[in-house]
DNA sequence: TCTGGGGTCCTAGGACCC
DNA sequence: TCTGGGGTCCTAGGACCC
């Protein structure tokens, strides 16, 4: 068996992005982002400093740490632009992310060469057409794949041999697996097992007690390198959710209120977008103390109004809160819609079962929710998201981090 | 003057049905 | 009436990924 799996990832992309923007920035510790860090150049995760970490932390691991608010438009644009490239070799790609690919090339080596050349052709025209630094590794399977890219980096390639590849992988640290993070390392490193050597000589029945029978069976098969996945070019999205953090405010409607209604807005109008709609709705409360606590509710119907999800969320969370009477102060609401459906589908349905009329898709009520929803979805086609809707909303904006950002967060439903 | 936003998948217990 | 087993769905929480 060939390998034909190519993973082509950009290297360190909003930083490389900002530092190719402004090259004054060139080879300095930066990060993209201010309250938190979205995404730190090599130099600055020389000292340490990771996306995720707040922006007081990084300051504190690196001094001279430089902050650059980020050109979100130019990151979509840039990133378009070099999985268009991959896509010039092969309609078989995979878009994991933003600035993430697989590809399965086994069908265009006639026309392009070996995978090794091709990954080195894209390679070389992303840095020449675009500017950006990218890595790509190739393997037999999309885990090796992606190990490989990660072990090129920065702006490298790894090409793993077949014949080889089980002595390339069981060097490697098992942080480098696919779903093995912090936890499941230190509960491995408890058992004496670092790399992915010995994960794979672990008995099976051992890693399943450690890890559970889902975890232990996949880990177990990645370390032989036998991952099923395939290059899949279209998957269809479980759920769409947005969440905003809120500094610390209090715990009463006046707050969450006016935050759910904005929430249930953005997914609301998302879901229309792509003629979705889901039947369950979980909210999710994060305390001061950032503990948080979920609460859902499965429909009989499934639901995309923004008035019909805001008043769900509503409902969920005023029971959250009076079984946490003692907590004053939240720091995050978050709504998500799962069980999504295609509304033509949900239209074949009887929608029985909904106590409250309005929420009811075929009811009166409900027609005139789903009218409002077509009006404010076209008004903001023509003059843009800010025109119309819920908003005037009072949100912590202390926190949060720019709109285009949750954009580019977004994935396609 | 700590911790963003958008997702996926798995687990475990309970309800309910056959 | 009681006991048992299997399957499916729902809920809440957690690990992980970008």
């Amino acid at each position: 068996m060939e390998a034909t799996v190519l993973h082509a990832d950009l290297d360190a992309f909003y930083a490389s992005v900002e530092q190719m923007l402004d090259p004054s920035l060139h080879g300095k510790p930066m990060v993209v982002g201010g309250g938190v860090v979205l995404a730190a150049s090599y130099e600055a995760k020389a000292f340490g400093v990771l996306s995720g970490m707040s922006g007081w932390r990084a300051r504190q691991l690196c001094p001279q740490l430089i902050f650059v608010a980020g050109h979100f438009k130019e990151y979509q644009r840039l990133g378009d632009a070099a999985i268009k490239i991959v896509g010039d070799f092969t309609p078989l790609v995979e878009r994991v992310s933003i600035d993430e690919a697989f590809a399965d090339v086994a069908g265009c080596t006639h026309l392009f060469g070996p995978p090794a050349e091709i990954a080195r052709t894209i390679r070389r025209r992303v840095r020449a057409e675009i500017g950006l630094p990218i890595s790509v590794g190739v393997a037999r399977t999309k885990h090796l794949a992606k190990i490989a890219s990660q072990v090129a980096k920065p702006d490298g390639l790894v090409v793993v041999d077949p014949e080889t590849e089980l002595e390339f992988l069981h060097d490697l640290p098992v942080e480098l697996m696919w779903g093995v993070g912090p936890v499941t390392k230190a509960r491995l490193a408890e058992c004496g097992v670092t790399t992915i050597g010995q994960l794979a000589r672990t008995p099976g029945w051992s890693l399943e007690q450690l890890l559970g029978p889902a975890a232990g069976e996949k880990l177990a098969a990645l370390a032989w390198n036998r991952d099923p996945r395939e290059v899949k070019t279209f998957r269809r999205a479980r759920s769409a959710g947005a969440q905003s953090a809120l500094g610390k405010k209090p715990a009463e409607e006046r707050v969450f209120r006016p935050a759910l209604w904005h929430l249930a807005d953005r997914i609301g109008a998302r879901l229309r977008a792509k003629s979705l709609s889901g039947r369950t709705v979980t909210v999710r409360v994060r305390f001061a103390d950032l503990r948080s606590v979920t609460r859902s509710v499965t429909l009989a119907a499934a639901v995309s109004a923004t008035a019909t999800l805001a008043e769900i969320a509503e409902d969920l969370v005023r029971a959250v809160l009076a079984h946490h009477p003692d907590e004053r102060k939240i720091s995050l609401l978050a709504i998500s819609v799962s069980h999504l459906k295609r509304v033509s589908e949900v239209q074949l349905e009887l929608p029985l079962g909904l106590k409250d009329e309005g929420r009811r898709p075929g009811s009166k009520k409900g027609m005139a929710r789903g009218a409002a929803d077509d009006a404010v979805d076209r008004i903001r086609e023509r003059f843009g998201w800010h025109a119309v809707g819920y908003g005037a909303v009072a949100l912590g904006t202390a926190h949060s981090v720019p709109d285009e950002f949750r954009v580019l967060a977004q994935q396609e439903l």
